[in-house]
This record gives C-alpha cells, structure tokens and sequence, in this order.
DNA sequence: ATTTTCCCCTGCCGGC
DNA sequence: TGCCGGCAGGGGAAAA
C-alpha cells in the first residue's frame, strides 16, 4: 500500500527523466481511473504538455506542466507507476489502466488490480497550496510539522490515536503500515484517545513519524503485496518493519509477543508490554496464523 | 464539528 | 482439489 515512502520513491524517480518531457499521448484503458472525469477530457488537457516537476502532497503526486495545469495521480492501494525508457512490453503491466507516451520515446503505464486508483487533471488558475491544503495537513517531513504542531493538532480529540493518525488533514501521508510503527517506536497504544497524549509521547511520537518515513524513503518504500517503485523494483522497507506484520513474533525491544488487534477497521499491529493499553486491557490473542509477507506475486 | 460506518474493487488465502 | 466467504485498506460519502 502505497504510504508517503513509497510514493516519494516513486515522486523522486520520475522528476528527473521526465522533466522537459512533452506528452505526446494519455491513453486511458479504463475510465474509472478518472471518474468522474471523461477519461477523453484529462486526455486532452495533458496531450502536449510539457512536463516542469513532479511534485508529492502526501500520497498524492502531482505531475506539473509548464502551462501551469497539471495531472494529479493517487494510487491508493494497489496503483504503480513504471516509468521505463520505450514501450512496455506485451502483457508487462497485467493490470494497464492507462498509459503515458512521452516525446523521447519513454512511457509510464498506471497499472492498477484493485482499480482504487485515481487520475484527474487540476487547472493552471487553481491555486496549489490551497487546493492541496484543502485536501491534507501538514507535511511530516517539513519544517512546519513540529511537535507543538501535532500536539495542537491533536487536542481535544477524543478519538484514538491510530486513526487520528491516519487522518490525512492532521498529518498527510501515514498510512496504516507506517501508523503502527511509529506508534511502536513511541511505545503508544493505538488506542489512547488522542488529545489524552503526555507531552513526552507527543514528542516521542513526532520524532517516530519523521524517523520511520525516512528510514522508509531511505530504504526505497515497503513491498508489501503489489508495491513496486517508479522502476518496477521492489523496496526493502519491508524487512526493516519492527512490528507491522510481526504478529505472534517477540518484540525487540522486550520480548513480549506482537499482537494483531481491529482499531478502527484496521489490522493493527502493537507490543502489549511497550504500548501499555490504557484501560489496562489484555488482548485476545489471534487463532488465526500470521500473514506471511509476500512480496511480489502479480505480474 | 467530530466521529463512525459503509462502500468501492479485486486478488488471495484459509477453511471446508 | 475446488469452491467460497472473508479479508486487505485509502479515502470519500453518508450517517450518527
């Protein structure tokens, strides 16, 4: 799943091959990519532009042109990106949703299985900071998020901490994988109502946010399932998670075993004696066997 | 206003 | 071995 790492990989991979590009031809194959966007329309927009950056606001990329307009992309869960230097081949890309051919002959394919994916276009008269401001919050890896930013941002929160998190306007770009491990490495519970945080767990929570994404960038994002980065290659992210997946595994820290709990609808992964609950619950452990990790099964 | 629930999609896995 | 229900989760809409 696509989280901040990732598709800051993928964001740092594309600017420099395509930048100077021009855009010669979008082909979408599958029109819920756009929706509610004519797929004809954004094919339109974009035919001719000429590519000046490529930008990231938290999971979403932004592939700017000079005109000013530009081709919003989010992946959401099983998106990709593969850039590559001709046409791909026959059948490459299993699950083609649409397909970019720029003027040096390179071409980017959006393949999609799970068709969650989106692609539309924002207008060159459309202010970007508010339009994305509009969308998510502060940047965890910038200067403004600070730990009083956080902890301003969490007060008076009554729900937990987990999906406050998740919360794409009050941090942007934590997804459910990086959630639980920064709250892992801040030794908070996922469910400690999130305007109920001590100031030391504030800070200890804004220092794991911005270590775990950049030990995650650093490693090329996590290939979990389908995540493949701007090349088609696979992150190593995936074998420096300390508890995402870990279930039923000792913890590193203090040997109690993982666990795997539903917070907020998610599969949350935590050490029961380093997140102490805080209502003191035990948690039931899980029958069912451990995930195991794969990593790279579809085409 | 905030929080919770549901839904979109499809591939894969576990259970029978 | 094959079928099938359930699960995975980002984000937006709707409901509470």
């Amino acid at each position: 799943m696509p989280e901040l790492p990732e598709v800051e990989t993928i964001r740092a991979q594309l600017e420099p091959r395509v930048v100077g590009r021009r855009i010669e031809r979008l082909e979408v194959a599958d029109p819920l990519l756009t929706a509610p966007e004519d797929p004809e329309a954004v094919a339109q927009v974009v035919r001719g532009a000429v590519i000046s950056g490529v930008g990231r606001r938290g999971k979403y990329l932004e592939i700017m042109f000079r005109s000013g307009d530009s081709m919003a992309v989010h992946l959401r869960m099983t998106g990709r990106l593969h850039w590559r230097s001709g046409p791909p081949a026959d059948g490459e890309e299993r699950y083609l949703r649409a397909l970019v051919l720029l003027d040096d002959g390179a071409t980017i394919t959006f393949g999609d299985a799970r068709r969650f994916g989106r692609l539309w276009h924002v207008a060159s008269g459309v202010d970007r900071t508010s339009y994305w401001n509009t969308r998510v919050g502060v940047e965890p890896l910038s200067p403004q998020f600070t730990a009083d930013r956080l902890a301003g941002a969490l007060a008076g929160r009554r729900v937990a901490i987990k999906p406050a998190l998740l919360n794409q306007r009050i941090v942007a770009g934590l997804g459910n994988m990086y959630v639980d491990e920064a709250l892992y490495a801040a030794c908070v519970h996922p469910t400690r109502p999130a305007g109920e945080l001590e100031g030391d767990e504030i800070r200890a929570l804004h220092r794991a946010i911005r270590d775990r994404l950049k030990v995650a960038i650093r490693a090329g994002g996590a290939s979990i399932d389908t995540y493949r980065d701007g090349l088609g290659q696979a992150g190593r992210m995936q074998t420096l998670l300390r508890v995402h997946l870990h279930e039923g595994e000792a913890c590193r820290r203090c040997g109690a075993t993982i666990v795997k709990t539903v917070v907020a609808q998610r599969g949350t992964y935590w050490c029961p004696q380093c997140q102490p609950d805080p209502f003191g619950m035990v948690p039931e452990p899980s029958r069912r066997r451990p995930r195991r990790i794969r990593q790279g099964v579809q085409g």
